[in-house]
RNA sequence: UGCCCGGUAGCUCAGCGGUAGAGCAGGUGACUGUUAAUCACUUGGUCGUAGGUUCGAUCCCUACCCGGGCAGCCA
């Protein structure tokens, strides 16, 4: 065991015993409940009394005035008054800060000069009705402690900052409104995916990170290796001999758990990814990340419109659970980062959704009158400005596009009874464009095995994956949701690199 | 990777062939149950880097670096 945690275990040793004394005591009767609950201040605060901890959210949304608590958190704003000081403080647990009442006579209060904005600060007092407008609450301090001071250097102001700058310095925005509220919904948005699936009895399974297949779909794969690279051992050709490699073959970071999945799929019928996907691509676009999250469900049993159905409703089901979970952010990102977000997100979180044949869509466009940068064919990849026309303009509203030309489309989707096209479906929905990829997958083995040779697939290579479709094959289908874009459409957000707390991009890691 | 736009104080920006300005932040003072408090004063910049044109460049030109937007690839 490490110094560090022998130093943790102790600690939270003792303070579960200082816990249950201060539930013995008399006049502590903070409304507090779990976690929240963090009686540490006379562990390393000997100023302050032994009391109760309590977050900011919980003060603010308070039914009760309470007495003998302590707050503890990161100075947003202090104005002076006569004889006493305002202190807004925020700890991370709400976007809201708590506002304090610091008297320039109490115990700490001589510190006050040093505390800036960024400034971490313990207070003990009680939380009391405010006699002025713009909060219920506020914070009556008894003590005050300044517990690590952030000098005028701090690159925060009190002003909002453009997400560019913020950029520049990942390790503190979060302490932002913006980043900070982003990274709550993206919590409550991570469990709400899990909610979904497991209550519809999918199963949560991990695929690998590491993958030897080389062609495992679309898009370059960053390479893993142990190998030297100034001095890699070397075949007969000279060239870098992957035989000698860790994996005794090349490997690289996945691009997808899809085809996995659909092993697994195979075995306990349905089942979802949540992880990390890697891609190498040099992207330089406001929605596209080397590093990202994705959720890929996949069912057996299961077909194209059942797969449009599920991709639909968790769309759906996650506007929803951040309109409910997360209702001062939206609130926050409808007033400063994206006018009518609200609007479009309860909108979307009522409506059905639109649903279009990709032929069907084809003629919207060219009936639109419109004239694009890049004209409209069948046949031709629906550009990202036909895509925004149709979920922006035409339906203002979510739209699933399916059955696209088997042309454009990898090896593994089911191939339609026209022979022209694939089925295969793209969610798109307006400002951010696609958000989910799917299709129904290739079941029948001969297909499938033809299929692959049009791509120059190696069958030899592929021949746990054809094996799904020489034992007990079924229809399945699946999609993946990228979770950064989910994000981008639930905060309106323009950029995926500011719904990722450390985004990396070509040329950013 | 291609096309386009930008880089001036800690932040957001204005400026312009004659070597720099505002608001905010910081400091000082005043005032005050304040709400991105207010008022007065004030510190702060080799104008992205390197060349070139010019009597003189932050300004014009070239290259490079960095940031942003759009497109392709996709989620």
């Amino acid at each position: 065991m490490s110094a560090t945690t022998l130093v943790c275990w102790r600690s939270c040793s003792r303070a579960f015993m200082v816990l249950k004394r201060s539930r013995e005591m008399e006049g502590r009767k903070a409304e507090t409940v779990g976690r929240a609950c963090f009686p540490l201040s006379s562990l390393t605060l000997p100023l302050l009394p032994r009391c109760m901890r309590i977050k900011v959210n919980q003060a603010l949304v308070s039914e009760k005035a309470q007495t003998g608590i302590e707050v503890a958190g990161w100075v947003r704003t202090k104005r002076d008054a006569k004889g006493f000081s305002f202190v807004e403080i925020n700890d991370g647990s709400c976007l809201k800060n708590l506002q304090a009442i610091v008297d320039h006579t109490l115990p700490g209060a001589e510190t006050l000069a040093d505390v800036l904005t960024g400034a971490s600060v313990r207070l003990v007092g009680d939380l009391v009705p405010s006699p002025a407008k713009g909060q219920a609450w506020e914070f009556k301090a008894t003590t005050f402690e300044l517990v690590g001071k952030a000098d005028a250097t701090y690159p925060l102001q009190k002003k909002g900052h453009t997400p560019e700058f913020l950029r520049t310095i990942p390790h503190l925005r979060a302490r932002t409104n913006r980043l900070g509220s982003t990274l709550r919904v993206r919590s409550k948005l991570a469990m709400a995916v899990h909610r979904f699936f497991q209550e519809r009895g999918f199963a949560y399974v991990h695929t690998p990170v590491i993958t030897a297949s080389d062609c495992e779909g679309a898009g370059e794969l960053f390479r893993v290796t142990t190998l030297d690279p100034l001095a890699p051992e070397r075949d007969a050709s000279g060239k870098a001999d992957w035989a000698k490699d860790f994996f005794g073959r090349q490997s690289f970071l996945t691009v997808s758990g899809q085809l996995e999945g659909e092993t697994l799929a195979s075995a306990l019928g349905d089942i979802y990814t949540f992880g990390p996907t890697f891609r190498a691509e040099n992207s330089n676009t406001s929605r596209h990340a080397s590093e990202f999250w994705m959720i890929e469900p996949e069912m057996s049993f299961c077909d194209l419109k059942g797969d449009m159905d599920v991709a639909e409703a968790l769309v759906q089901y996650l506007v929803r659970a951040a309109l409910e979970e997360c209702a001062e952010e939206l609130a926050f990102f409808d007033a400063y980062v994206d006018k009518g977000l609200l609007e479009r997100l309860r909108l979307v979180a009522e409506k059905p959704f639109a649903r279009v044949s990709y032929t069907e869509a084809v003629d919207i466009l060219l009936a639109s009158g419109r004239s694009f940068e890049f004209p409209v064919k069948w046949g031709e990849n629906l550009q990202a400005e036909h895509e925004r026309f149709l979920t922006e303009t035409h339906f203002k509203c979510p739209v699933t596009v399916y059955n696209y030309p088997k042309t454009a489309k990898p090896f593994y989707m089911r191939q339609n009874d026209d022979s022209k096209t694939v089925a295969a479906m793209d969610l798109l929905v307006p400002g951010v464009g696609e958000i989910v990829g799917g299709s129904q997958r290739e079941e029948r083995l001969d297909r499938l095995e033809a299929a692959m040779s049009e791509h120059g697939l190696d069958l030899q290579a592929y021949a746990w994956y054809t094996d799904l479709r020489r034992f007990g094959t079924v229809p399945h289908a699946g999609f993946g949701l990228g979770f950064e874009r989910m994000l981008m459409f639930v905060t309106g957000e323009g950029n995926i690199r500011d719904v990722i707390a450390y985004p990396r991009t070509p040329g950013h890691a």
